[in-house]
Parts: C-alpha cells; structure tokens; sequence
DNA sequence: GGTGATGACGCTACAATATAACCTAATTGA
DNA sequence: TCAATTAGGTTATATTGTAGCGTCATCACC
C-alpha cells in the first residue's frame, strides 16, 4: 500500500506545496519520503535514524520540526495510540483521518469511511460541540494476520520498509 | 459531570472489583478518587503529586501500575491524544469509550453514541479488519467555550479538581 | 497457626518521546 | 545589497512511561 505510490506521492506533494507558497525543503522531503516508503508507520527517533544513515548526524529537533510542517500541510497523519506517523496517500483534500491499526503486524490503512465522519459530526453538534480535530485509530487484527495467526502478540512502532 | 457521582463510582468500583475477584487495593482507590475528583483528564505525574500530597514519597511506577489496574478493570480510560486519563462512570457494562475533548477548558466528556459504534464496527468488518479497541477522540471546542470565547487558546493536562 | 505461592508495592535506574532556547545559515522581497 | 523572515544546527532538558529487583501483604492449603 505504501509502496506503489511513493513517488508519486512526493511529486504532488511538491506541486501543493508550490501552489500553497509554502516550502518543502530536503529536510522536509526526506522526513516525507522516508514516511511514504515505510510499510508502517514510523516514531520520530526511528525517522531520526533512518535519516543519519545518510550524510551528517541530526537531532530530534529537526525532524519534529520537519513533522510539523508536514502535518500542518496535511502531508502525514500522526498515529496518537502509537506515538509514530504515517505519510497522506491523498493529500489534496482535506479529509478526517480514520485508521485501521494492525497490532500484529503493525499495518496501518487510512480509510475515509462516510459514515464514521457523519456519526462524529451529530454526535457533536447534539453536544453543541466544535469538532477541530477528530482522532479516530481502531487497534485490532487486520483480515491478514487473523487468517494466518488467530491469537498473536503485538508489535513495536518501528522497522523502515 | 465529574462531581456529582464521585463517591457513587467509588462505591460501584469497590463492588465490581468484589464480584470479580479482583483486589481494589488503598492505592488503586486512591487513584480513582483523584481521578473522578477532577473534572479534566490527569496526566500520571499529575496523579503522583496528588498523591504526594499525602503521607509518604511516591515513585511513578506506583501510579502507573495502578492505572494499569484501573485500566484493565474499565475503571478509567486513557485519553491517548493527551496522554491523561479520566475515571468512567459507568463501568459497570464494557462500552466503546468516545470522548469530546474541549481544546480551551480541557473537559472531557465520555459519550457512547450508537452510530459512531455501528459505522467503525461496518467499517472494519468491510476491511475484514477485528477491532479490539477502538480509539475515539474528537478535539475541539466545548459549547461553553464556544459562546465565551469565540477563539482561545489551548490548555495543558493537568490541574485538579 | 504455620507455610509456600501469589500478588502488590517501594525503589532505583533508565528508556522513549518531545520541546525550550539560542544561535547561525539560507531564502525572500525590496 | 540589505533587512526581514524562515529554516535548521546544537545543546540541554522536560515529559511520559518501563525494567528489574527486593520486600511485604494476602491467600490457599495443610
Ligand atoms: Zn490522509
Ligand atoms: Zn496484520
Ligand atoms: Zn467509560
Ligand atoms: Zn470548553
């Protein structure tokens, strides 16, 4: 899932960035492509060390700076349950990240399900509250590791690729 | 909300923890309380102090594997997009948690819509996704924040009662 | 009542995640 | 070019959460 796309990914990434006036510098890129070429979703540290592989060595600030703009620009999603981040497969609309979260294998797929959002969203106007930011992570078993492990133990955040 | 029912939940804590066999011990107790006393979600360290405040110096993993009890009984759910947590108050029946998490006043308010639970349960099964434990947090800006304050700025965890 | 097994807790140290503060370098717009 | 703005390097530190170990309380059973 995260595979087929990358490149693309990072080329329209680019092109909203341009069309927004806002810059996605090499750091900012990088921390983005390691993201989107990650079959799972990744820790900052573990994006920190994936990044000292290459030229010089780096420190936390940098990529939480880097993360925070792409989360700004709607380029990644923050995993709150997992303290770790995945990159946007459909960045150009907006939309209310919802995730199916692998504990087994530690997949995660975002979905967009209609439903989810439209429940969320009476739910909170029958409370008379504004909704901002909804954090929507279902933890379970994806239909893959339940076929071929029915009880399996969990996994950790990271592991690039 | 949290108010009203604090020694009420106390009770029916202490009851539950009877009838499965399972030990609601000074500290466990304590933890709740403080818990259920405030009217906002109480980071680990937040419940340390209060409970400094008491007799004798605590260390954190006291707290933590209180709440870890608390946790596994549904006595309390973690709020994973503050990394705090609130006491439920309606323990008795398992329920999927869903939280309205107001940005300016930091209350939480723990709801259990239908719709919310059948759309992530519909969801999933179209994934051939098992849910185990769904996270649901939607951020954003109480009713009584709202008219009193068209636009403030966010809080932090802590601070009892 | 002893007695061994289990569970709860005190305590120290440490791991993992995230940010503050300050300064330098690059980019931008005039 | 030059001031203003933004991005990034660097160090130190804050915040959240665990591992590991020894001790004490509780419980089941004799
Ligand atoms: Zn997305
Ligand atoms: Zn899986
Ligand atoms: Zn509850
Ligand atoms: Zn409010």
């Amino acid at each position: 899932m995260a595979e087929q796309s990358a490149d693309a990914v990072l080329e329209r990434a680019a092109a909203l960035c341009a069309r927004r006036g806002v810059r996605l510098t090499a750091q900012r890129r990088r921390v983005l492509e390691i993201l989107c070429a990650s079959a799972r979703p990744l820790g900052a540290y573990d994006i920190l060390d994936a990044m000292r592989e290459g030229p010089r060595g780096l420190a936390p600030p940098t990529v939480y700076r880097a993360l925070d703009f792409l989360l700004e620009q709607g380029l990644v999603h923050k995993i709150e349950s997992l303290h770790a981040f995945v990159g946007c497969h459909h960045p150009e609309h907006p939309h209310a990240s919802q995730f199916l979260i692998c504990d087994t294998c530690g997949t995660v797929t975002e979905i967009e399900n209609e439903g989810i959002t439209r429940s969320l969203g009476s739910a909170a106007s029958a409370s008379g509250f504004r909704p901002a930011r909804p954090v929507v992570e279902v933890i379970g078993i994806c239909s893959g590791c339940a076929k071929s492990d029915p009880d399996a133990s969990p996994r950790t955040t990271g592991g690039r690729t």
